[in-house]
DNA sequence: TATGAATGAGTATTCATTCAT
DNA sequence: TATGAATGAATACTCATTCAT
């Protein structure tokens, strides 16, 4: 009884070290630059052990992307439950994002990174629209907090969407900053938080009504 | 003495014809999937000549990115000659660089997605720092016009140097989204020019005194 | 002893159900091409079974072949004690050997392409003997029915052996051909049975005594 | 000027030279065993090299066929220029069939066994097609050569197309005989000239007109 | 200077075989 | 006895780089 169970256990417990491996290797080395030899060293299994995992290094890298999703999806869920004002509630999802970002690196880039390279030809379209429409779900509850905003006299009557894809633009932009910059001298004293806090900052003072 | 300018004016020009034709193969493939192959065949060279211009392939790609920022470098300084206020200055230099983006897509990629995978282990930390002062001199530009807005009473108090830093991750988000999900309907009816100007309108009204 | 006995059964059975899967997968496939993965799955045992009842992919195929000797020495002996004519003998052995070609195409093309490419290196010299003596058996009786005809003044004084070889490779010939050929259009009204007796036909006016 | 057809010749002669490295590996261990490693190696040309003159290993393998094809063809035509009578004719045609075999016999196996393996899923149709086409040819001179005889009352009444194909299998038949089983004890003393000329004995006899 | 021919290390993937349970 | 998990050697094919001409 319990024999299938601890099997069952097990195997998952092998995939996911294969997974861990590779989510090292491919976000330091890109889907093309990282090798199946280099995630079987590091997985400690052998090349061909891979293979009864993953039927593919792209479905290898895939699955890493599900993960991603699945784990954002869930976090976002947890945080959405607790309904404030505007304000708020856009901070609270920065801050969400934020501790995604922090938290998940790997699957953060690896989202955020999907079209690069040679992936797209290899990806379904299915899978591509999954990824789309699950962000898209995201996007509109900000969208919605926006829209109450607007709706309770808190915020200028501005285009909801527009601010919505604004300021998903403006996180992603600062956290890729954040990632090619860090070591450099001019951004001494900065750091994802700091900078988003300020983008913040200017977004709501331009968003509030007078 | 004619003969010799020949022979340099020629050699300058096989070399740029190397380098279009890298320029297109390195941006619809990325760095690792094209071949020097191919880039040879474009360029209607043979691959050993390629060889007689640039040592390796990676350095042909950095090639590209040093001629990137110098196009933009000169953009840049000649905007710069028309100073007007501060407001005009920030959509003015958002303008150059939605320009830049708009006029030299296969530029802003390959300097935009110099830190993903492929490249990092390749390159020379002396050419990295090479091209983050370029980018840096072009930020202080900016800085100085916050200050400048700032100093005349014109914006708010704010750290103009995380302004700076928020201008630019917001740019680089917005093209980013732009370059990825343009295909998709959540973008419809909004295009990196309308985002970018929106970002803009709240960002200013945001630093603004009141 | 009924334990005992039930156990030797079951084992020969289990024996007989891979080789079955075998036969179906080596007879699609090749040597080379055909799987262990895909034996064993169409066998409905784990790989691992295998090799308990067999040695190697190897001696799994040779296993085949031995098992269609014993079955064409079977048949063949049937048809043997009903003796009659020398012409009759001729074609009646023709019409096992076809009704063999027939009824088991598998083991025919497994015996008949032994000798081609991927095995022969791995064939252990006394199997291949093994099958030529056994093959020889059977020859030596055609040659016996041949050489009564001459002594009963039906045939020609021809050599029996030379006859017998042209016999059996005619009727090989003719096998292969239909095997290859069977979809294209110059075969179009032939097959194995019209062409082996068309040739008998000649054969045999050939023999015959004038 | 010589140097452009000097290169186009040393191209040519590294071709062939592939090619014949490529024929030996081919026969010896059959297209699936084959490697393109050992046959680089025969060839002392590196594994890239190959790669250089035919685009997979089916294609080289192809070649050969296609070279075995042509060369079948010439000889052919050449003997076909000296008609005689039916008979002699016959006889020509088959010695003509056994030369190729003794002289190519790389080629004839090849082409022999073209069937064998995965080629055929490889294969393009037009080529397989082609390739029939080609024997189609052939077969039909020795068809006309039956009907000649039937004609010039040589020959009894028979169906000259079954006659043609009963040959040829038989010719097959033998040489297949006597690659497998030339090392064997009941093999000796005949060969395929010995075998091929007594069935043709036979056969003539059986056709002659009494 | 320009070339094209050659190279060989490198990559994803497969599969016969082994072995602990 | 039966399994399924793991292995690693093998294989076709690629491509950056070199070099003789």
């Amino acid at each position: 009884m319990g024999i299938e169970e601890r099997r069952k256990r097990e195997k998952r417990q092998r995939r996911q070290a294969i997974m861990d491996a590779a989510k090292e290797v491919f976000f330091a080395k890109g889907l093309l630059a990282a090798t199946m030899d280099e995630i079987a060293e590091k997985a400690e299994y052998s090349k061909g052990t891979l293979y009864l995992y993953f039927q593919s290094k792209e479905e290898l890298y895939l699955s890493l992307l599900e993960e991603g999703n699945k784990i954002f999806d869930q976090i976002m869920r947890e945080q959405l439950s607790q309904l404030r004002s505007a304000e708020e509630l856009i901070r609270g999802i920065a801050s969400v994002y934020y501790n995604f970002f922090i938290d998940y690196p790997d699957y953060f880039k690896i989202m955020f990174f999907l079209h690069h390279g040679d992936l797209q030809s290899k990806i379904s379209p299915e899978f591509f629209d999954q990824c789309m429409c699950q962000a898209e779900d995201t996007l509109r509850v900000i969208e919605g907090i926006i829209q109450k905003g607007i709706n309770e006299g808190t915020f200028r009557e501005v285009d909801p969407w527009k601010m919505t894809l604004n300021l998903w633009a403006t996180a992603n932009g600062i956290f890729l900053l954040c990632s090619e910059k860090e070591h450099h001298a001019f951004m001494k004293g900065n750091n994802e938080k700091i900078l988003l806090d300020h983008a913040l900052d200017i977004y709501l003072e331009g968003l509030k009504k007078k």
